[in-house]
Formats: structure tokens, C-alpha cells, sequence
DNA sequence: CCGGTTATACTCAAAACGAGTATTATGGAG
DNA sequence: CTCCATAATACTCGTTTTGAGTATAACCGG
């Protein structure tokens, strides 16, 4: 049992990338016992048992200029990737989020990014590893439908959970309601990070040292009993993939970050495609056209796609323009 | 020259407040050559000729559970107001942010937060005092017209800077358009931060310890020549005020947060008053009206407020409901 | 040349939005 | 007591935008 309680910094980064209609995010994977700020470089012999996280690096304090940049630096030395559109996502400091904190380890803060890429090569290092988003947050995807598993798993435990909640069962039920779209409450495809919260107060994700729930309701470090919520990340990254598949979702609507996920030319199905990979929902194709069309995001090249399986589809690209005309310039989702 | 290269955490507190149609932030006064890690709580003896900061607190690695209630934690203790709604903004990590890095300090890291209160007491310490946000980002107040600063002090300045762009002067126009709302381009509110970085970038804005422009553009560290555009704050914590006017601005349009800034019951030009004076442009009244009425947004309570200068106006309420009815309950801006 | 598949064009009613005019209720000045 | 400045509130109206389609076109494999 180490004395050392300062404050550690790291960098996270969820990085994004599309294979067809299949959105991804690069994982690595990490042997059991690793410490939260070791930083990936760490993990290249990596191979044993382990579980999978987000890649996470340092800041040098001394060279890196920025964040951002120290970010860009260690996942290209490391993955080889070079990053296009990178955000700053949110910055995470719960205690024991790191579960060696508990043995006196140090509190540590990580400061994710969220990076954008169409590169799908497969990362140079042999532990990283492209992966669905979904097989960490299965029930986000209502592409098919709202998934069976939230009416069939969720639903129920929700109610118990209500129910066990003395004093505030108005207050949880207000709050399943609102984030699985119960009742009058539509369904919001922004809020990942909500539904993930309550799915781990309820105990049924966890997070590697935590464990979610009122003191007493579940006892911690154990895995979940209960249906298949996805794929568990190491310490609380899938919380971190949790906000950033909600942060993605939310601005897609008003930026055209879609677009840095594409190739250069793409037909519009291709477009639409990859927003429902990501917003989780279908959309009604011809509306689609419409707004991304008509609102100056996209142009024809002329060129025509013949591999659509049905009549050849015109290429188009994107319209950088788009960004000097309108404010706020997003793709909008026509829902069906 | 000390040699502890280290890294540094603390939080900062953007504090907004309404004083009718004012909007106002939680600053306090530092005196000359205070550390950027100093928690506000060391400044309760600050009265010289200093400078205006954000409050700053420390994060206590054993003690707070979580970055947030650290935040709540030390804002209570040291101001005595009791924060209602709290949302990550930002961290910030540039190089050189705190002076005092260039002579060895530690690289510091500040997780920023954005709180709205209705609490307008004057806060408990000395040191404190509500602002202006304006005093700070004068050219961001529209709502007597486009700002004359822009076009008569502004736009001759980002001229020059955009012909001193050697190979980027394109992307100079493009920037300087889409930001102050140039040419073709519509001004956009939120867009606070972009043009804050253009203003630093051209040297009209300092940060204390940095300067903007490319090296050799400016001499770094003095204050900025030209015309007046308005207070400086100590380190980087005028760009985290624009920071969060931005958020706020960009919220107010998709969740209630307004809400959070005004008393239990108001006028709906009172909430008018409030929405213009952080988005800060004009708006259509009568549409206003429409938009938070059939929006659900409020309700009648049926009492009247005498006192409106012309007829009595009813006063309303915020309808909690709304929440749990539409997926993004914000108020919209029907502009003039 | 037929049916499956996908692209693209076009329609039509409902809702939302921008920009008003009209009317009502106060308080204060003359 | 009337007039008027000041607001509040009600209502209108043409334009866009949106939701939900139908209709038609072009390719493929058999």
C-alpha cells in the first residue's frame, strides 16, 4: 500500500470510424491489474486474458503544447492513425474510478477526446482492435426497432428498481421514463448517457472496482447477474463511450461532422447509412434527400456509383460552403 | 527556478447570474503574480491593484467523491451560495497558461465549470463581485443593434490580419466571416469562442503571460494596443467565459436551462428580458410568446404582476413536465 | 423481358415560422 | 375624465419546413 494520494492526468480517446453502415470505435486490450494512467504505449505485450478499454496515453508536460495535441501525438506514434476532427468530450475525476485508488493509488483524472476518422486500416499495434460500438451499449441500437431487450430485460428490472427507491420512486420513474421512452415520453436517441447511468445504478453494467445502486443493493466488484447488457469495459470507459456515443449523436444534427467520417465521395444512401449507424434509428429515405440536398450540404459530382445493386447512384460530396451560409448546418433525422 | 515539473488540477467556476436584463458572472480580484493553482479560498486577502479572475478551487484527491461536488464544495464554503444547476464546460491544459510555467511551474490543468443561479446575494467574501458578462466580451452584446465596435474597430483590424496571412489569407476571410458574420455569412451567437480566438490571434485580446499572432506578430506579454475591447482577466479565463457564453447561448435553444436563472414565477417578457440578455440579440415578442406558450414550456398561474409599466401581466411558471413530454424543450430564438 | 432492387422525382396536407396588425388594460399628465 | 404612453395579449397571413407518401426510372440476374 503505496502513500502516494497526489492527482494524475491522463488522456482518453474514443476514436470513431465507420465500415459500412457498422460504427466502430478503437479498443485495446489490457491485462488484468493494469493501472488507469498507464499509458497505452504500455500495453503492446499485452495479449493475456484481460479485459478491453479505450486507448489512453499521457500529457507531457513539458512538450506537449496542448491537450489536443498530445492527444494526436501518442495515438499516431502509437496506432500509426492520424486523427482528422478531434473534440474534447468531457473530463472524468470520480474517486476510485481507478480501483487501485482504493490500495492508496492516486486519483486519476483522464480528459477524453472523441476523434473522428474514415482511415479504417487496421491499427499498427496487435492490441488494438476495431470493435461495434454496440457490443458495449447493445440496446442503443433501434435500427431494427426499439430493441427487444429494453421491453424484455430492462423494462422489468427498471420497475423493481422503481419500486425498491422509498423515497423517490415518482423521481426514478420520472427519470426511466424520460430516458428509455416510456409512457408520453418519446424516445431520444441523445440521451446514451442517462440510460447508462440508470442501467448502473440499477447493477446491471458495471464498472470495473465500482459497482452501481444504493449502498447495499448490490454488493461490489462482482459482475452483473442478470440479462446480456454488452460487452463490460475496463475501469469506467464504457461510461466514457457511453457519453461520447450521445455527445456524436447530438451533433450530428447541427455540425456536419458525418461528413469526416465518409470518403471523399459517397452516394446519399451511403450518407444515410452511416447517420443511422450512428444516431441508432432509420430514417425515411426520401426526406433525407431532401434536407441534406436542399440544405446546401452535399453537391453531385456527376460521377455515378453502378455497385448499388439497383439503379447506379450519383456521387456526391460534401459542400465545405454549407459552413459560410448557415449557422448551424447538421443533417437533421427524418425519422420513419 | 523551482524544478517541479509536475501536473496540477483545479477547478474553475463560471457563475452566471441575472440582474433583470443583465447578465452577470462571479469574478474575484487576484493580486499581482498570484499561481494559477491558488485556490480562491487563499484571496479572501486580496484587495491591491490586481487583476479580475474566475474563482478557482483545488480539487481534494481523498475527499470529494466527485469533480463536481469539489466544485460545489469550496463555492459554498467560500462564497456561500449554494449552486443549483452544474455542468462541466471545459478543461483547459494549454502550455504557458500560468505565467509561472516559463519559470518552472508546474503544467496546470483546470477542469472548468459552468453554474446558474438565481441567488443574486452579493457573495460573502470580500473579494467577490458580480459583473457584467459584457464587460468583459462587449462586442458579444447585440441587442441594441450590431455592435459598432465590430464594424468600426474590428473589422479594419481583421483586414490587416487577413492580408498579413501569407498563404492562408483565404482561410483568414473564411474564419473572419463565418465568426463576426461578414459578406454572405449570418452572424451566429454562438459562436462566442471562435471569435474570441480570432481577436487573441490578432493581438487585440491578451492573455496575461501570452500573446496571440503568429510568433513575431506582436510582442508577447505587454498589453494589447488599439481600441477598447473591454476587460482582461487574469491567465486564460476571459477565453473560458467566452467559452461558456457559447454553451449557454447554444443550450438555451435545446433544454430549459433559462429556467435556472430566473425566480418561480415571471412575466414572459421578463423571460424574454433574460433569453436576450444571454443570447444577446432582440427578439420577436409576440412569436417569443407563442413559441414558450405552445411549446409548453410554461404555464399560467393565473396571478397578475401590477407593476409592468403598462398592463398587468400574468405570471407564469416553469412546466417541469415539458421534460418528459419533448425531446429538446429549449426556447428558440424568433430573431428581429 | 421480368421481377427484385435501388434511385430519384413529385405531391400534398399539416405544422412551424417570420412578420406583422388589432385590441385590451393599466398609470400618469393635462 | 380624457388622452396617451406603455405593455400585454389576441389574431392574421403568407411562406417554409416537415412528415408521409406515390410515381417513375434504371440497373441486374436469370
Amino acid at each position: 500500500m503505496t502513500v502516494d494520494r497526489g492527482i494524475v492526468v491522463g488522456l482518453n480517446a474514443v476514436i470513431v470510424a465507420l465500415e459500412c453502415d457498422r460504427p466502430r470505435v478503437l479498443t485495446v486490450s489490457v491485462p488484468e491489474g493494469t493501472p488507469l494512467e498507464g499509458g497505452t504505449a504500455a500495453l503492446d505485450r499485452a495479449d493475456g486474458p484481460g479485459s478491453t478499454a479505450l486507448p489512453t496515453g499521457p500529457l507531457d508536460p513539458t512538450g506537449d503544447r496542448t491537450l489536443e495535441l498530445a492527444l494526436r501525438r501518442w495515438v499516431k506514434a502509437w496506432s500509426g492513425l492520424d486523427l482528422g476532427y478531434v473534440e474534447q468530450l468531457y473530463t472524468f475525476g470520480d474517486r476510485f474510478r481507478d480501483p487501485a485508488e482504493r490500495q492508496g493509488g492516486p486519483r486519476v483524472i483522464s480528459a477524453a477526446y472523441i476523434g473522428l476518422t474514415h482511415q479504417d486500416e487496421p491499427a499498427g499495434a496487435s492490441v488494438a482492435r476495431w470493435r461495434s460500438i454496440y457490443t458495449f451499449l447493445p440496446w442503443e441500437d433501434g435500427r431494427r426497432g426499439r430493441p427487444p431487450l429494453i421491453d424484455e430485460a430492462i423494462e422489468p428490472a427498471l420497475a423493481r428498481w422503481v419500486e425498491r427507491g422509498q423515497k423517490d420512486r415518482s423521481l426514478r420513474r420520472e427519470r426511466a421514463s424520460l430516458a428509455f421512452g416510456f409512457g408520453e415520453s418519446p424516445w431520444d436517441g441523445e440521451r446514451v448517457l442517462e440510460r447508462y447511468e440508470i442501467l448502473f445504478e440499477m447493477g446491471l453494467v458495471s464498472e470495473r472496482g465500482r459497482h452501481g445502486g444504493n449502498a447495499g443493493e448490490q454488493p461490489g466488484g462482482r459482475p452483473p447477474v442478470g440479462p446480456d447488457l454488452g460487452l463490460d469495459m475496463a475501469f469506467d470507459h464504457r461510461r466514457i463511450l457511453a457519453t461520447a456515443l450521445g455527445r456524436i449523436r447530438a451533433k450530428i444534427r447541427y455540425r456536419p461532422v458525418i461528413f469526416e467520417l465518409m470518403p471523399e465521395t459517397f452516394t446519399l444512401l451511403q450518407l444515410q447509412r452511416a447517420v443511422e449507424a450512428l444516431a441508432g434509428v432509420r430514417l425515411h429515405k426520401q426526406n433525407f434527400r431532401r434536407l441534406v440536398d436542399k440544405g446546401g450540404l452535399v453537391e453531385g459530382t456527376g460521377r455515378m456509383d453502378l455497385k448499388t445493386g439497383g439503379r447506379p447512384a450519383e456521387l456526391f460530396r460534401f459542400r465545405r460552403e454549407v459552413l459560410l451560409e448557415r449557422p448551424t448546418p447538421g443533417v437533421g433525422l427524418p425519422g420513419l
